[in-house]
DNA sequence: CGAACCGGTTGATCAAGGTCAATACCGTCA
DNA sequence: TGACGGTATTGACCTTGATCAACCGGTTCG
């Protein structure tokens, strides 16, 4: 059980460590490549920086009034819509250098929970501040319509993946995708931690949760994969592929 | 099948009534109110109105070079992603005022194919210059962020009926979302005709075409609606709408 | 006109994955 | 350290929707 906490953002937060978005590490995967150092400062002045948030608590939940958007520093977060009845559907599992919050903009009220994997650091952006920056600098509005752009085509991806594929396929669609977005943080694309209960990873995928334990076993006993509990070996990589060829690989 | 033809965008067909979108009357569903005369003037500049697409031809296909966003003037579209196997999974049936491209703008490539399901009119916005023009219009630049978010919220909800909800659930979803959609244009919310065949919808909504047809033929005789062929009558909408309670009503 | 074709309906059967249940495992904390 | 709660695995069985197939009714086209 999550505890039910939403994370304060308070003025106190903002002071450990404030650290510029020019020195931050994810820097290329968060803003737009060849901002000026005068472009720099100018976000370095809005974002709240290193805002802890810790596991199992919501940075938001849907409902609560729009401010921000958040760039996630370290850790992991999943975001899920709810239904009245209780069920609930994971949207996404995001990590380092990615953006959430984006579907609250239309509304101005969060529509879906953004909560911690694990205990996590994340940057608020006011959105406010976003939009007339972003009418200043072309190359962050740029930024920002493509960021959303993107989170669209990954929406359309699982659209597919929950349409149309079988089990297999969509575990080791999940599979894949984790793998590859470790990578581009510089983490193994072979062996890593799940930070995600069978349950939220059937949530995702549209299975229940023994039809995901089930079929990693199934791929441990095919020498796909070794598991255990949440440590994953991706054994043998091109061989999940395979499972997934003809399903349009990514969904980013 | 439909014909593999991809409507030219030529200078010629845009001089067949150009018309403004000041006097357009979708001009509340796809531009933010409160424009001045001379935002709306700027705006009719770059925007190519009335180009014509006939059914069965696509708007632009997945690969396509990004240049343009297409506002749907009349008609109707169904955008879709293919896998290479061949698997078509259908991400959505758009109408008048609706927006489609947004899944370009990350790639700068279409992600999707976008197919007239009737003849259609559609209008041309050129991205460069929305991109310009949202920097001079603060109202414009909001504008684009919210459809684009409108539109993650509308994915995150066809993920919960993707991954939550049984057939009967997701054909009565798909109806009431139609209904809602056609009257707010102005048409019968009880009444219409469908533009998309049996394995479309099905396509749509993970399911075959037979699962399809045996839900739609199960609600006419439990007296919930009435079918013949695609002229749909929705004879207790309250009842249709209590299928899904607990499912989170709408998916926009 | 008739043949072919497309979209739709309906039936019989099947299998993937859901459900229910028992048990095992692991980390946490008293 | 040992007990507990949450998590994971595995088995037996069942349900939903997929599959395969026959058939119908329009429309198109030779």
């Amino acid at each position: 059980m999550q505890p039910n906490v939403t994370v304060p953002i308070t003025d106190v937060s903002l002071h450990h460590f404030k650290a510029a978005c020019s020195a931050c590490s994810l820097r290329e995967l968060c803003l737009p490549l060849g901002l000026s150092q005068d472009e720099m400062n100018k976000l370095d002045t809005i974002i709240n920086q290193r805002i802890p948030v810790k596991r199992g608590e919501y940075l938001f939940r849907a409902g609560d009034p729009f401010r921000s958007l958040y760039a996630i520093r370290t850790g992991f977060f999943k975001t899920c819509v709810v239904s009245e009845d209780g069920r609930e559907q994971v949207t996404g599992f995001q990590m380092s250098g990615e953006l959430i919050g984006l579907d609250a903009i239309s509304t101005e009220t969060h529509a879906c929970d953004a909560i911690a994997l694990e205990d996590c650091e994340v940057c608020e952006l006011p959105f406010s501040k976003i939009e007339s920056l972003s009418r200043d600098i072309p190359a962050l509005q740029l930024h920002f319509y493509k960021v959303m752009s993107r989170e669209i085509v990954r929406d359309q991806g699982v659209m597919l993946l929950l349409g149309n594929m079988r089990a297999e396929e969509r575990l080791a669609a999940f599979l894949i995708n984790l793998s590859q977005r470790l990578a581009a943080r510089g983490f193994s694309a072979v062996g890593f931690h799940l930070r995600m209960t069978r349950e939220e990873i059937g949530s995702y995928l549209g299975l229940k949760l023994e039809t995901v334990s089930r079929t990693l076993s199934k791929f441990q006993a095919d020498g796909l994969i070794t598991v255990q509990n949440k440590q994953i070996e991706l054994v043998d990589l091109p061989a999940i592929k395979r499972l997934l060829t003809g399903c349009q690989g990514a969904h980013s």
